[in-house]
DNA sequence: GCCATATCTTGACATTGTCTAGATTGGAGT
DNA sequence: ACTCCAATCTAGACAATGTCAAGATATGGC
């Protein structure tokens, strides 16, 4: 019936809406009927899909960590630089504020859903080249991850104040660079 | 009719079986008319104590405040030591999780919602206390804040594996070390 | 050209949040 | 002790939502 959609389009079409529903009305409000009716298609069309609400999310959340992982491979094949990892991965969270929300709200996801779990083992294995690196292994890892991460949501929850918020990338780099700091000579890091 | 009930009773009863549903079905599957259910009212009686569904959740999340702000505090004039608001920091995250997570939940809570403004400036102003003292003021506090932050969400959103996980206040103890190194000797910040 | 399958629509149902109106209760004032 | 008022709770209703079942339509292989 409609001819707006070809094969395979529909599937594109309601993960596209979706993304702009949920900024529009935040991951809490998010309806599926919404969706459908934001596409043009009934509200049962995305069931042959998606299999739920939740699968939808799935898909918006698998699609985020692929881009996710485009673009920290960038920042890390460019410029070689750990500290720009991180300045990426604040920036992903800040212009793709959407997916990276549906990629850590874990609750309503489909836990074993192959695709996001394929794009998440590529997150994994990203993160753990470009950050755990260096002589001490695993805990500097975490420490950066750790550090970029919080900086990220905190700064998406509203908790950070005017001069932060105003220019985050500038004060990310700082942050990470403390930790840097740590490798550089005078320490045996 | 409820004789379980005293005055100004069942606010504390839908409170705590609120973080009690939480804890079991999650905070996106969470039901005012279940937990109504629970507490052995009917379902439209929470609706004068908190307005809406959102208005239950902004107590639990004010209760959260408050009791954060606690152990933090007892944590920083016991040992007055950077390092340990950090690990009580994750450690409230671990041990009430439930209150942790609906704390930064933001888009389901009244976002002027008095007590819940009072807790959180509370918190802010220790935290600014606790982790702002020192040479560089808030840039530190800033890096502090997004570590430890960020570690307890990765730990709660299950990101973090089996070593981590199975001591996570180790850990955090010694990535947190890390910023502290930047204070010793032989550095200049 | 025909059939099987994928895709979509329509209708239904239980659950949920919220609103309204009415019942009950507890306590202050007299 | 009685009355009245406000706080508190119940019962019922409503719209919105996620999901399921059954049928319609189209698409692509043979």
């Amino acid at each position: 019936m409609n001819d707006r959609h070809r094969r395979g389009d529909l599937r594109r079409a309601m993960i596209e809406a979706a993304v702009a529903a949920l900024d529009e009305v935040g991951p809490a409000a998010l309806s599926l009927r919404d969706v459908s009716k934001r596409v043009g298609v009934s509200h049962a069309a995305p069931a042959h899909h998606f299999r739920d609400k939740a699968g939808l999310l799935t898909a918006v959340a698998a699609e985020g960590y692929e881009r996710f992982v485009d673009e920290l491979e960038r920042a890390w094949s460019e410029t070689g630089d750990f500290t720009e990892v991180g300045v990426a991965y604040v920036r992903f969270a800040i212009e793709h504020h959407v997916h990276f929300e549906v990629m850590f709200r874990i609750e309503r996801l489909h836990p074993d859903d192959p695709a996001l779990e394929r794009a998440r083992e590529r997150s994994r294995r990203l993160l753990c080249a470009a950050l755990h690196g260096g002589s001490d292994g695993t805990r500097r890892g975490l420490a950066a991850w750790s550090l970029v991460h919080g900086f990220a949501v905190l700064l998406l929850a509203g908790n950070l104040d005017g001069e932060v918020a105003a220019d985050p990338e500038g004060a990310v780099r700082e942050i990470v660079a403390r930790l840097e700091a740590l490798r550089g000579p005078g320490l045996a890091g």
